[in-house]
Formats: structure tokens, sequence, C-alpha cells
DNA sequence: TTGTACGCGTTATCAA
DNA sequence: TTGATAACGCGTACAA
């Protein structure tokens, strides 16, 4: 199990350590020789350099910690499909971490990086609570820090999102345009601003193409797929609505359910739109319209974003915002007949 | 940035840097009101010992690595999630990396893993090459390894799988029984053993129906989608086959693409099953038979396997294999008319 | 119960 | 170009 160390390896070759070092080490003075002869010898021995001794004599770990609500989520697992090539590009390391949307579990983890164990975190937020003092009290002595998707709006760090308004509003209108009446607005946690955000471009919608306003078709779901089918029943039959606008793609998937178990046709009765990134939406039945947020290229932004605040802090404002945009996909679940 | 180190806080506290060490590891003998005090000033200061040093001390880094082949994929993000939830419970931390099907990286991972970064790893291998000796040059100090579901089969070490062959014969013969004569095998590598496995109870199926084997009928995909599209097209107009078997999730679903471009009717003229973990498999068009994988109980299996090399090694066997049992869950896509 | 002192493996500084 | 040495922050023998 031990592996051999630099001493030893420097025994062997009759060297001092700091030689042995220099070869793995770029920019000291070696010669190319004595180079050659170190890492032939390391590679034969199977060594290398304590990744541990190193962080602790570098202060720093090469490592970044993302933290997701949770993994096996189309959205997270794609973005961080994105994280993970940026990185691996820069050499670093990616420690992973799901909350299961408990705020509890975000605090405890944010609080454990802060030992050194990363240089940085790439964080969409688990929203349960609204006291994220936390974060700031950190603040002066914070890991770099970047949100993408899920942020806290009263926490200044910078952040990766997409235009949620825009997006909703588009995708309101679509459903206006199909000739929907009474759409339902699908939430899991109105207090997330960017549930807010979504639900704003649902309302704008609906107001500026003058279909009233029903607080009641404003609906809250869970993360519990049982209740949830209960739920949407109750709202179907207590409100028949004749569109479906669910802001996260889990509840698309209830409404399909639910619309199954109550033989209600889709896109015949109600029309279904939902944020989605699954990648199978047309394999759905009916095939699912979609908001589809460019959720790789938001891995790719956010750890872009990450590594310039960690390579010339100086370059990024605290309060860079990167927008990217969202599509409207539209397929059979919202056809017009 | 910098965090408060054990020195600056023992001389807060009036107290020497042991004292303050003590306070945060259970064993060591120190008076509760001397713990209380020293735990409170953390708390305070926002002290944390040092990871790395720690670790370096103490020759572990409670930390493990999970390897597979791509993240973005439902079984290894289920897996991942089942990993996660021991790993917390342990205190662990994890690293993920993936290959994306590259063996190179997959070497180059493990390589680099030698340095003291985890204490073991959990793999699912790329099985692009045939050369897997540089796990066994490793052998005499590698890090305790457990493999799940794709697994190589000449490097001995603990493993966590499924029933593979059952699941193929049973998946064959449901397709048998609904009346197909000329079934599709669909894999993406021949070589990888669990290909192998799994082609086996297809074979042995047919044999036992009495249904002539057609060589023509295993059909080598690839991972490109563009490319599958060219030959499960190109398989239909050749071969017309009337059942599909796809050992891997991804060519259900391009069989599903394909049969609608061509307008092949599932389960009419085609009919359709696959291994696959996906949840909404109940809302494809039409709803698809799937073999599935206890795959978060494959995750939670394989990490407790390692957990329990890493804390009784002599409890396990290094060829100890778990087997799961995966489900034919059966669907409209093999629909008798 | 608490403190002193050393070493974990590495790299940077300085001297040779 | 190479070597000796100190320091990174912590945990534990050992001493008090």
């Amino acid at each position: 199990m031990r592996n051999i160390n630099i001493k030893e390896l420097a025994k062997v070759l009759n060297l001092s350590t700091s030689t042995v070092s220099r070869a793995f080490r770029d920019n000291s003075d070696i010669s190319k020789e004595t180079k050659d002869k170190i890492l032939a010898a390391a590679k034969e021995h199977n060594y290398q350099p304590n990744h541990y001794a190193s962080n602790l004599r570098e202060q720093r770990s090469k490592t970044i910690a993302v933290i997701v609500p949770e993994l096996g989520n189309n959205f997270f697992s794609q973005a961080i499909h994105g994280i993970e090539r940026i990185a691996r590009g820069k050499g670093y390391h990616i420690l992973i971490y799901a909350t299961d949307d408990d705020y509890e579990k975000e605090v405890s983890f944010i609080r454990h990086l802060h030992n050194g164990r990363a240089d940085g975190i790439i964080m969409s937020v688990s929203g349960e609570a609204n006291d994220h003092t936390y974060l700031n009290e950190l603040s002066q002595q914070r890991l770099p820090l970047v949100f993408f998707d899920r942020v806290y709006e009263d926490i200044i760090t910078p952040r990766v999102i997409t235009n949620d308004y825009d997006s909703s509003f588009s995708a309101t209108r679509h459903l206006i345009k199909q000739g929907c009446k009474r759409i339902a607005y699908l939430v899991i946690n109105k207090n997330l601003s960017i549930g807010k955000t979504r639900m704003q471009g649902y309302l704008d919608a609906l107001e500026k193409y003058g279909i009233p306003f029903d607080d009641n078709l404003i609906v809250d779901c869970t993360n519990s797929y049982k209740r949830n089918n209960v739920i949407l029943k109750d709202m179907f039959t207590r409100l028949k609505p004749d569109g479906v606008f669910t802001s996260v793609e889990r509840l698309a998937f209830a409404t399909y359910y639910a619309c199954y178990d109550m033989n209600i046709s889709i896109p015949q009765e109600v029309k279904v739109v939902g944020f989605s990134s699954l990648q199978i939406a047309p394999l759905l039945n009916p095939s699912l319209t979609t908001v589809t947020q460019p959720s790789t290229q938001i891995g790719i932004e956010a750890a872009s974003l990450l590594f310039k605040m960690l390579e010339s802090p100086e370059l990024v404002n605290s309060s860079e915002t990167v927008v990217l945009d969202s599509k409207l996909i539209k397929r059979n679940s919202t056809a017009k007949l």
C-alpha cells in the first residue's frame, strides 16, 4: 500500500530530495540528463509526488468542489459533464456533493470545504431556506464561488444563469397561441429565485395577451412523485386547466403520468410544456415541447468563470453574470388540433 | 482567504496546539470543559483542521474516487447517487472521473490516484482496450478497488454486477414468446465482458427455442448518435428484423429514432427491449420494455464493499462478487398484437 | 489533564 | 547545477 516517497527515490538515485523534486517541477533549473534519469527511475518505482504533502506545502489543492441539489437529474449531470471537461483540461480534480435539497447539508458541505480541501466551489443552491448569511459570514475569507442556474440573489458572487424570464414568457405565449386559456404553472419551490423569475415570465405573458390570472393555477408541488401525483390529479379535477407549464422537468413527467392515469389526452385536452434537458423528449408520448437549457454549456461557462477567478481574481467582477439562452423546442405536446 | 490555523487558535485560547487538536479527535483524553471552550472558539473563528495536513499526518484521505465511462447517463448517475449516500454516511468525500470510454484517460486517472489522493477506487471500466496489465503492475501496492457493472475479468478484485446472462435470456425469450423470429442483438463493444455475457444469454435463448441464429443480426454499434442512425437504418433495410434487443440504453433510443425515421411501427412491425435504467420508460412512445438494473443499489453495494475493504480487509475475498438481479419490465414496445 | 517536540512528504530558499 | 534545511498544519508519543 505504502508508495515510495521522494526520500527513498533520492537515495536510490544518489541524489538529494530537492533535485528529485525539481525533476517534477517545470520551472526549476535542472540538467536534462539528471531530469531524465529521475523520471525514468520514478516510472520504474512507480513514484508519484504525494498530493497531500504538495498541497500542504503549496497551499492549494488543484481541486474544485461541485455542489448540486441532486445527482441523477439530466440537467445537473450534463452540467457536471461540462464542468468536468474544463477542470480536466486544467489538471484539476472534482469533488462532488449532493445536497438532496437539504439546507443543512449545504451549509455543512460549504463549511467543511473551508479547510483547504478545494480551491473553489461551483454550486447550484438547494433553496430550502432563506437564511444564506452563513455564506456572507465567510465572505472575507470565502473560497471563490460560482453559482449556476439556481442562485441566491442576496449573495454577491459570479453566476451563470439562463434567460429564464424570456423563456417562460415565450413558453407561455406559445401555449396561448395554441389556444390555451387556463394555463397552470407548476413549481416546486416558490421561494427560489429561479421559480420566481420563471413565474414572472408566465404572469407577464398572461397579462400581455389578456388572459385573466387565476391564483389557483399556480400549483406548488414537491419532490415526491407520490405527492405530486395526488396534487396534480386534484388540480385536473378541480381546475380543469387546458395548458400546463412546468418550471422543472420532473413536473412535466408527473403531468404525463397524471394524464395517463386520468385518461386526459395530451395535447387534445391539455397542452404541456416544461423546462427540461431530456435528450429523448422527442420519444415521449406525445413528444414533449421543452424549454431546453444549454446544460453542458452552463457547466463549461461556470467552470471557466471559476478558473478565471482562481487565475486572475482582479479580472472578475464579483457580480459578474453570464446569461445563456435556452431554446423553446415545439413538439407534439403543444400541437394545435 | 487564509484560514486560521491550529497554532493561532491555540494562542487565542492560551492552550497548546495538542490540546486544541485533541478537541477535534474523539478518542483522546480531554476535559469536557476545555473541549467545549475550544469548539466554541473554533466556531467563532471559523477554524477547521486543515485536511491536507491531517491527511499527510494520518496517511489517509477519507476520500474515494469514482471512475465511470461517462456522466450524463442514467445508469451511472444513479449508481453514483448510491455511492454518494454510503460515502457521505461514512464521512467520506467523492472524487469523480469520467473516462469518456478512453482507455488512456482511465490509465492516467488510476496512476494519478496512487499518490495518496484517494483511499480507494470504485470503477466501471471503459473497455476500449484489452491490456489491463497496468492494473496488475500496481497490484502489490494497489489501492482497494471495486468494479461495478462493467468489469475486467482478468483483474482480480471485488465486484458488483447484475445477473446479465439470465436477464438477457429472459428478454430474448420474451421476444420469442411475443412472436419474434428474427431478433437483432445490438451491442457497442463486443469485447467488453458485459457485452459478451449479455450476448450469450441471447444466443442460448435462441437455441433453446429453436430460432436459427444469423450472424448478421449481431450488430456492432458505436457511441455516436449519427453513426448509429446510419447503422440501424441499414440494418432495418437489409435484415428486416422483427425484434430488437439492445444491450445498452442508448441503442434502444437509437432504435426508436430509426424506426420513427423509417416509419416502422413498434411493436407492430418490430418489437424492442433494452437494458435501461430510464425512469420514464413508461412515457415513451410506445412505452419501452426494459431490463432494469438496480442502479442505485449497485452503487450502494459497491461502496459498502469498498468500505468493508478499507475497514476490515481481512473480511473481503479479493474475488468476492456481489450479483444483483435486474428486472424485465414488460411494456408496449413488445406487446403482442 | 495538558504541554513539548517530532515527523508526515513535499517544495522553496539559500548556500555551495 | 545540486544539496542542506526550514516550513506548510496537524496529530501523537512522551513527558510533566
